[in-house]
DNA sequence: TTTTGAGTTGTTCGA
DNA sequence: GTCGAACAACTCAAA
């Protein structure tokens, strides 16, 4: 009898290096590596295409890594983990720890259930440097600004860190037929011409991740405090995706920028590491952060879908070049620069006047990144709707912010090559150029390029009439 | 309990 | 062209 044999529930956590939970199911003898694809049967939070199409590479990376025998299924864990136990004699389970809402629910259940055929399950951190429920002020209630909670966390953080471990080194992995599919049984990946857009633009799997890893550490991060900036600079890290994934855990991306020692650009990257556990932190702690303001004052806010704007934005044709070429970005890659992020997204909510949610959504079904947590927060700082939000009256110039953080055009030409010719005084406000100057350049607003959707003084004093409605009337 | 200082990423206007 | 102030009021965190 294989008493010994034990499960390992893959999730967020697709890599063999310093994953907790395999590392604990390696030590008791044999593993049997499990996938599910279970976000079909929850009404919300379906996987986006984009993160599909990650997930599709990085299960066969990870099955690869696993030499074939990862176990993979669809339908509803809470089945299929204590039918898997019964049919092979397993007795314990283990799996790195989730933090959405909907996930922490469901593996409450399952636990129970596993204790109610005698299986016990074990549950480990795997995607986070801090847990939501360690960091917490003095009165012990959670903290709702970042700068004392990172304050807190780094002080904390002192001989607390664990250190990143290394893959089991004597794996024995269970072999025996365990009535699974296969990775293209799961149909992440449709037949599209987007898919190999996308898939130009990443390593996606455990490798590529610490490919990636290495790149930014050799090329990147000297510059990334000023360069990270300017999105036609290559100073980022573009590690969100292998983080979301789990392809890389953020202990590991720590400790090698820490063996870089202290310095502007490391502590820089190492606060963002910080934002993303915030967001984390703040969606365990306030589960409703996907869905609904922080600042409740916001349910006021008259926010009006214009669904033809929403369509412009989404298309990258709302007529202000340096949003559109963030929205095409988008579209390719799968990913968007951080800065042109907040651009995009003040644009929607602020000169649109459209609801963060459908930002959040579009967001939520284009990123290779997407990640419910980072996601949510972000929407609702650029919104001014979280508790630790942009104040109200910081709206992004689409046209100053072009000409500040891309001077010579090299992002906006490159994702809005329509725009190609135009001289740079008016790359970033074609409608001001002069006829002769857009027929030079081979354009004719209205076919060639849009017009602006919306005037940028106008619906900007409009944004802040209804903020100062909306939070003065409370 | 009260008080004090502070809060990722900006823009505009007037001197 | 450059520079500093104004832009609301509030909530949060800690002393």
């Amino acid at each position: 009898m294989s008493t010994r044999t034990s499960i390992c529930w893959f999730r967020q956590d697709l890599r063999l290096n310093d994953n907790p939970a395999l590392l604990a199911a390696a030590d008791r003898g044999e593993v049997l590596p499990v996938f599910i694809l279970d976000d079909e049967n929850s009404d919300k939070w379906r996987l986006g295409a984009a993160s599909r199409l990650w997930l599709h590479h990085s299960l066969k990376s990870l099955n690869r890594s696993l030499e074939g025998t990862l176990s993979i299924h669809r339908g509803r864990a809470e089945e299929i983990i204590p039918r898997l136990c019964r049919d092979h004699h397993i007795d314990q389970v283990f799996w790195n720890r989730c933090y959405e809402p909907w996930r922490i629910e469901r593996d409450g259940k399952l636990k129970n259930r596993l204790k109610l055929h005698a299986v016990e399950a074990h549950s480990f951190n795997g995607s986070l440097l801090w847990e939501p429920w360690q960091i917490l002020k003095k009165d012990g209630s959670p903290y709702k600004i970042f700068t004392p909670f990172y304050k807190r966390a780094r002080t904390q953080e002192q001989g607390t860190l664990e250190e990143p471990q290394q893959a089991p080194p004597n794996l024995s992995l269970y072999r025996a037929d365990h009535g699974g599919i296969t990775v293209e049984d799961l149909r992440l990946r449709p037949d599209h011409p987007w898919c190999r857009k996308v898939e130009r633009h990443w390593r996606m799997g455990e490798e590529g991740g610490l490919l990636a890893l290495d790149t930014f550490l050799e090329s990147r991060l000297s510059n990334y405090r000023t360069g990270r900036d300017f999105p036609a600079v290559s100073a980022t890290s573009r590690l969100s995706p292998h983080l979301h994934f789990g392809e890389l855990s953020p202990r590991q991306v720590w400790q090698r920028v820490s063996e870089v020692g202290y310095d502007d650009n490391v502590e820089t990257f190492k606060s963002e590491l910080g934002w993303r556990e915030f967001s984390y932190y703040l969606l365990y702690h306030f589960p409703h952060l996907p869905t609904s303001n922080l600042k409740p004052q916001f349910d006021r806010f008259p926010w009006w879908l214009n669904q033809k704007w929403l369509h412009c934005w989404q298309q990258g044709m709302t007529g202000y070049p340096l949003v559109d070429a963030g929205m095409r970005e988008l579209w390719q890659t799968g990913y968007m620069h951080n800065r042109v992020r907040m651009i995009v997204a003040s644009f929607l909510v602020k000169n649109l006047l459209i609801h963060w949610r459908h930002g959040a959504d579009w967001f939520w079904d284009c990123l290779v990144d997407a990640d419910l947590a980072s996601n949510s927060a972000s929407w609702q700082w650029v919104a001014g709707c979280g508790t630790d939000a942009a104040p109200f009256f910081r709206i992004f110039n689409p046209v100053s912010q072009g000409q500040k953080f891309d001077q010579n055009g090299a992002y906006t030409r490159r994702f809005v090559p329509e725009l190609q010719d135009l001289p740079d005084k008016f790359l970033f406000c074609p409608w001001k150029a002069p006829s002769s100057i857009l027929e030079q350049a081979g354009i004719r607003l209205g076919e060639d390029y849009p017009y602006p959707l919306v005037d940028l003084q106008q619906s900007r004093k409009k944004a802040l009439d209804s903020l100062k409605r909306v939070s003065s009337s409370s």
